[in-house]
This record gives structure tokens, C-alpha cells and sequence, in this order.
DNA sequence: CCGACTAATGTAAAGCTTTACATAATATTT
DNA sequence: AAATATTATGTAAAGCTTTACATTAGTCGG
């Protein structure tokens, strides 16, 4: 049902209805009652689509999430949500799964549909639709990754931090032949997380073997390849860094099919922490990143830059060490 | 960048340019590439807000999942996505979270922005507003619950099947002190889980303890509670049969934090299977749903609804109970 | 009781695309 | 070569709301 039908049914003007329903304090109360009433009424009224060709704000929030079976972002969207709700925006996911195209497409998506603010957690490319994005009167926050849109809010976990604790671990533990599980190099955090490890290990004395860095998506299956890989050298590494969550469940597959015994024969540090690593046998030690704080904080961020305020700032989070059981020094020490 | 613009610089038309863009075929090869040309090169045109006040077709689907923390939901959303897109369509999902405050709100925010189809995991309420979407056009799938609307296509798994499967492990293994951490009962699936619990311990004979049934509300934290309360009795339970994952969870946290053995005072059952399930000490034992079957078979129905063929069906998905190490014969025999 | 102000409502423009229909140009048929 | 069909483009309407501005009615102070 359209304005207009109910303006004729309720012989008031199209305005009026308008009014009653988004400034409801410029009708006086005896109409304003009398559309609301019947609006409810009918079926309800619901606001068609010319709705966002006028209005200015449109009290949504896109977020683009890289891949939702990633408890790491469920619980992120999970924690922005809430607040948003609160502040009358609805928040609206689009799942890229670690894929430039469907990002691209997502990002066009939100941009037809004019949402308010966006929050992008990158694969990297899709800088010129970003910019389109902002063009739109969006503001715009980088979360988990930096996109390479100049300019822009960015929170992420402390990545140097997370990965340094996580390797000098394994080092203080005794270990020499460290290996990492990293994710696709065109993520800025899969990048850094490569780079420090090298670093650590470079700084600590220790030789840097090629094979012992293999490459993943992000996603389970290449965690399970890169592990079969890792072991099919002559040498195998006696602990292994895991770039993140997903393909630390890969690795976790591969070792229970193939018998390799955690921590005997391989220790594993991960990235990103869940609840069943404390329960699974044995418990995995795990870099934690604070997603609740982190949800909280860019949701935050978002609606005093939908608010008006301008800067853009760089905010990272202290993840933390949790040592489990599936570290341990090496083999013959 | 409006169409205008990009008309008055090219000199051709507004109607061109968006037949170029959208009808390819009908416009001329040498206008077209101009045309295309010219929208490249121009920061890349994007269409605005006002397509979806004439276009038909607006190539999204919406999707409302009710836990976004659920790895079943996360899953169903993957499988979806991967069909969706090749189809030529985007997928949007919305959090509900479980509560009918914010599905309002997620149905709104589709109806609102003119989605072409609407996959629905209800939390019940709501009938109305999903009556004004379909209204507006879409095709509406329920997954998972019904949503009481009349004439839908109702995706799901055979919860009755499941259920009586759990429960008769139970009872075969010798236990008769059954418990049931139940779902939220404005849930269908969660009603019918609870019912044939009920009628399958009736029908062997098992008196119902009233105190052996608690509800909680699909998420973590109640099934912690509900565990607890169930050991707070005089007579605890000897096995428990609980009706999703995220309640698994609670419960799983409360038996590790108090030292119940598991199951050996207590066996457990759960609605749902995890990748981490098999993994944890002990591995659970579930009734999985064929998740990827499932979501492969909505979006098959809906692109066939999209393609306009009518009628409603109702389609079950057998679940398997996978049996593991947290169930076994009670205490004593 | 008049003028000035306020409050409530109406009028109409603006917002930008898609598409039915009209027109013009070109190709095809007889 | 004329008549007809086809193709390419243009014109303009339709789509439905929001909101600036105009209008009307009502209030209040002097």
C-alpha cells in the first residue's frame, strides 16, 4: 500500500502521512494518532523503495566479512550488532570468503543500495569501488585488514605482537625448526604475520627454510594441505605457527588421520582462538585476539563518524598468549 | 557519476547508456563499447539508488539467520553463496540473533530494499511483515523453522527423525533418567524436538520427570544454566539429549568446570554435529544434518521460484546420529 | 480588533533510473 | 525502386517518497 492510497483513504496529504511517520512531532497529535492508526491497520504500511531516493541517511550498516564460518568474524559481527541496534541502524553482512570478486560484487551491492557506513575486512583489491563507496557519503572503517583506501580507519589485532609472542615461544621452548601455515599474501595481516615470523626467526639466530613457510587461503582445506606438505619434506619441522583459525582446524584434521602426536612429534601455535581449542585433545595454545573489545570498539568508531566526526585513525589490539598443551619442547630435549 | 552526466558527455542518450549497461544485445556494438569505455574510465559508473524504484529484478536474495555463531547457519550461508552467485545474485544476510525484535527489523530492512527472494529462519513472530514481502513480489523460503506463513516452501530436517534416533540410542544403551536441554517453544523445530522426546521416552515405558525437560534459547550461555540446574536436582539425569550446538557448548563448559566425567555420570547427545566434535575429549555424539545438502537445495528452489514456477512444497532432510565416546550405559550397570 | 507570529497541513519539485513507445536510419524483399 | 522489416537511438512517462516552500487557520499581545 502506497502513501497515496492512504492519503486518500484518510483524506489528509501524502506529506502528512510522511511526516506523521519520520517526524512525528511536526503533526499535531490528533492526525498523527489517526495515520498511525490506521497505517497499522492496513497490513501495515511499508515504506517502498523511492524511500531511499530522498532520504539522506539510510540507518544501515554493510559489513563485507571475508569468510563467515570463521567463528573469529561471527563472533565480530556479532558484538557490532547489538550496539548498532541500539543506535537504530541494522546491520547488513555480505560474505566474500576470501574472494576479490565477491567482495567486489558485495561492495557494488552496498553501494546501489546506499548503506551509511561500511566496514570492510579486505582482500586487498576493490580500492577505486571503495573510493565510489566514500564518494556515496559512506564512512568507511578497514577492519582485520587494511584495503589500501588512503585515508581511512583501520582496526586490527596487533599482528607484529601476536605473531612475535606466538614465535618466541616456540623458540624458548627449544625449538629450531619452526614452520608456518600463512594465509594468501595479498592480506595485509596474512603479510605481516609471514614477515615477523621470518623476522623472529632471523633475530633469534635461527636459518630460515624455504619449504618451512607454506602459503594457504585462509580456509580449512589448505591448512590440512599445507601440513601434508610440511610433511612429506625430509625434514619436518618440530613446531609449526599457524597463520589462522581455519587452517589451524586443516592442520588439526591431517594430524588425527595421520597419527602425528601433538606435542610429541609437533608443536602448534595458531592464531585467532575458539572455544573448543581449551576442550580438544590436546588443548591448542592460541594467539587470542580480543573480538568483542575490537566489535565494540569499530562499531563505536562508526556511529561518531556517522555523527559527523572526521580523522582518520589507527587503532590495534593487544592479542594475547594462551599456552595449552599443544606446545612443548622438541623431540630429544 | 549519474547517467545524465555521463549522457551529456558522450553524447548520447540517458536510455543508451542504461540499455548498454543492462539489455547489451540491444544496442550497437560500436555505442556499446564507447559507452562501456567511457564508464570504466570515469571512476566507473555506478548505478544509484533509484534503479530499484523501476527495475523488476533486483538479482539479491536475503537471507535471515537466526545465529550467526551457529557454525550450521555459517555453513547453510556458504553453500548458498557459491550457487547464488553463479546464478548472477548477491546474497544478504541479516543476524535475528533469535529474536523476533531484530528479524522484524532484518525483514523490514528486505522489504524495504526490494529483495528478489527471501530464505527465512524464523523465529516465529512476524507473519505479517513476511506477508507484505511477499506482497512486494519475492519468493520466501522457510529453512530450518516454519515461519506460519501460509503456502511457503519449507526447507528442513526431519526433526522428528533426528530426535527419535537420539533419544533411542538413550534408551538402548540402558538409561532412564533422560534429560533434554529443549530450544526456545516458539520455535517449530524446537517444539517438535521437545515433543519427541516426550513421546519416544512414553512409548518405552519411561516416566517423564517434568524437571528432566528444561528450556533454553538456542544460545551458549543457556545451555550452561540449563546443565546446571539439571545437577542441582536430587536426582540428576544419567544422560542428557540437547537441542543444538551453541547449547552443546554451554553444556560442554559446565561438565569441564566441574569435573563431571562425561559419560561416565553423564551421556550426551546432541542436535547438530561440528567439525570439532570428533575432536574434543570425548568426542560427542550427534545427529548431523546434511547442511551443505540443504542449502544446496534452497537456493536450487529458490532460482527455480525466481524463475517463476509456483506451488508450495515442504522438504525433509534425513539426519544421521554419529555415534561417539560421550555416550554409553549408565553408572551401575 | 488588528497585526504578527506559530502551528498544521498542503503543493509540488526533486531525486535518477528503467522501459514502453516513437522515430529515424538502414537493410531486405519483391 | 518501392514497400516492408529490422536495428539503433531518442523521448518521455512512470515509479513513490521526502522536503522546501506556500498556504491556511489559529493564537496572542497590544
Amino acid at each position: 500500500m502506497t502513501l497515496s492510497e492512504l492519503a486518500r483513504e484518510l483524506n489528509v496529504s501524502i506529506a502528512t502521512i510522511s511526516r506523521a511517520l519520520n517526524r512525528p512531532d511536526d503533526v499535531a497529535p490528533s492526525t498523527r494518532e489517526r495515520i498511525l492508526a490506521a497505517v497499522h491497520r492496513n497490513g501495515k504500511y511499508q515504506p517502498g523503495k523511492a524511500r531511499w531516493l530522498r532520504a539522506q541517511q539510510t540507518r544501515t550498516i554493510g559489513v563485507v566479512i571475508s569468510d563467515i564460518r570463521n567463528p573469529f568474524f561471527a563472533a565480530f559481527v556479532k558484538s557490532i550488532e547489538d550496539i548498532a541496534k541500539d543506535n537504530g541502524y541494522t546491520v547488513l553482512v555480505c560474505n566474500a570468503d576470501e574472494d576479490s570478486e565477491k567482495e567486489e560484487a558485495a561492495l557494488s551491492m552496498f553501494l546501489d543500495r546506499k548503506v551509511a557506513g561500511l566496514i570492510n575486512c579486505s582482500t586487498g583489491g576493490n580500492v577505486a569501488l571503495l573510493r565510489a563507496v566514500r564518494q556515496s557519503g559512506a564512512a568507511i572503517i578497514d577492519f582485520d585488514r587494511e584495503s589500501g583506501l588512503e585515508n581511512t580507519d583501520v582496526v586490527t589485532a596487533d599482528n607484529v605482537r601476536g605473531t612475535a609472542l606466538a614465535i618466541q615461544h616456540l623458540i624458548s621452548l627449544g625449538h629450531r625448526r619452526i614452520a608456518t601455515i600463512a594465509g594468501p599474501q595479498h592480506l595485509s595481516n596474512a603479510r605481516t604475520r609471514l614477515e615477523v615470523y621470518q623476522r623472529s626467526l632471523a633475530r633469534a639466530g635461527i636459518e630460515i627454510v624455504s619449504q618451512y613457510a607454506q602459503s594457504g587461503n585462509f580456509q580449512a582445506e589448505s591448512g590440512y594441505e599445507c601440513t601434508r606438505k610440511l610433511f612429506k619434506l625430509s625434514k619436518p619441522p618440530t613446531a609449526v605457527f599457524v597463520a589462522n583459525l581455519e587452517m589451524c582446524s586443516g592442520l588439526i584434521t591431517f594430524v588425527r588421520e595421520t597419527g602425528i602426536r601433538v606435542p610429541a612429534d609437533l608443536s602448534v601455535v595458531t592464531f585467532d582462538d575458539a572455544f573448543w581449542m581449551r576442550y580438544i585433545d590436546p588443548p591448542i595454545t592460541a594467539i587470542a585476539q580480543p573480538v568483542e573489545k575490537m566489535g565494540q570498539y569499530t562499531i563505536q568508531l562508526m556511529l561518531e563518524r556517522l555523527r559527523g566526526s572526521r580523522g582518520a585513525q589507527r587503532k590495534m589490539f593487544a592479542p594475547k598468549l594462551i599456552i595449552r598443551q599443544s606446545t612443548a619442547a622438541p623431540p630429544g630435549k
